[in-house]
DNA sequence: CGGTTAATTGAACGCATTCAACACGAGTGG
DNA sequence: CCACTCGTGTTGAATGCGTTCAATTAACCG
């Protein structure tokens, strides 16, 4: 498979090929981050590559009036900080206590004569645009019901398992789709009342009717 | 320089490298749009790539319950139509007349071996990637009026000129800001009570005040 | 248990929307 | 040159959704 043919294959996670695991397992080193560490910060400069081992990150954007906007959630598996250079525009921090495997940019480009490696780092670049793209859509035409609908929505991410566990706070809930802590919230206790969904525990939650879900996501 | 090296250079705009260039010139076919012609449809299979000539392009994704969301505006110069495989997620639509050079995604395929045209299509979707980022940040986070600032502000480009051209109408930038055209009209007319910018025309305003613009904006 | 943080709920407010009326400009034809 | 129309943009008034601020409750952890 070559490079730009890359432009046709589908890339919905960001999940990584095989070649780019490699790099990271050979060359890379696993660092452990307590929960709300910083892994790397805005307006710091591009250095690495990471890869989720274990809990989950997140990214946020902070505007000057304290604003905050969280970019995305990622999971056990997923690759981050495929920022363009030279800064970082989103800073990347530990929403659990999780393990990251990262490994310098420059040792990466050692290895940019392999063809799947160049493929891993195009589809990631892809995949992340893919996810952006969707968030935009969220944000600019849905209101605070059909955001959280999408929201809890992507978290079950099609299975079919009856209790669905939210590792990020309403907070970072929030901050994802540019609503207030409150609003969220309310949305919540509206889709318990309507027995969408239900929530044995805060961080908890099961779909009780997903068509009725999937209508409100839009 | 390397493909993976693209990772660390700095990329704001859709403007592709020559290499990809040369592709289009040499294997692609211009094609002439009216206003408001569609270039590609939403759903559609992703074929080709594009670059516009003349004119501007705009990408728009409609909801089920007809709510647009613009993506993003293409002018002279700029590649569009990188989205993931294998459908489009957006529709093109020619926004004013315009001139749009194309060639198939497999054209481009046989000279996958060429690693500056690897680099340019990376590189591309880069900075697609960072402008949507932006375009996060700008729906998440910011009121009426710092949206119809910050739309402003990057419509100048940073340039002194001191009269800038507005190619869309009040909808499609309301649609882009996740707004409706009376709320962007209004904020225009507040911009211009507060002596920020002036409009002597409908499409066409200069900025009085640009300290002013960027401290609203964000 | 208390102590602390996170989440829910309530009430008042404000910003953006909605719906409607009006203004403006460009093009057309009398 | 004016009248007419159509598309586009502006403005006004009322509504409603999400926010804000405050108080209460629930969850977590020693």
């Amino acid at each position: 498979m070559s490079l730009t043919e890359v432009l046709d294959a589908p890339s919905r996670s960001a999940q990584p090929a095989a070649a780019l695991l490699r790099v990271l397992d050979s060359h890379g080193h696993c660092t452990a981050f307590q929960r709300d560490a910083e892994i790397y910060g805005q307006e710091e400069p591009v250095m690495m590559l990471y890869r989720v081992l274990h809990g989950v990150v997140r990214t946020t954007r902070m505007g000057l009036d304290g604003r905050r906007q969280v970019g995305s959630f990622y999971y056990a598996g997923d690759l981050f900080g495929l920022e363009i250079g030279p800064l970082h525009d989103y800073s990347a921090e530990a929403l659990s206590d999780c393990e990251v495997q990262m490994v310098r940019r420059s040792a990466v480009r050692t290895f940019a004569g392999d063809v799947e490696l160049d493929r891993a780092i195009l589809e990631a670049t892809r995949g992340e645009l893919q996810r952006t793209q969707d968030h935009v859509m969220l944000l600019g035409r849905k209101g605070a019901r059909e955001k959280v609908a999408a929201f809890l929505l992507s978290l079950t991410d099609g299975g079919r398992r009856d209790s669905v566990d939210m590792p990020m706070g309403r907070q970072d809930m929030a901050d994802y789709l540019g609503l207030t802590m409150e609003t969220v919230s309310r949305m919540i206790s509206q889709l318990q009342g309507d027995e969408i969904v239900r929530f044995p525990s805060n961080r908890r939650f099961q779909v009780t009717r997903r068509d009725a879900l999937e209508t409100l996501a839009g």
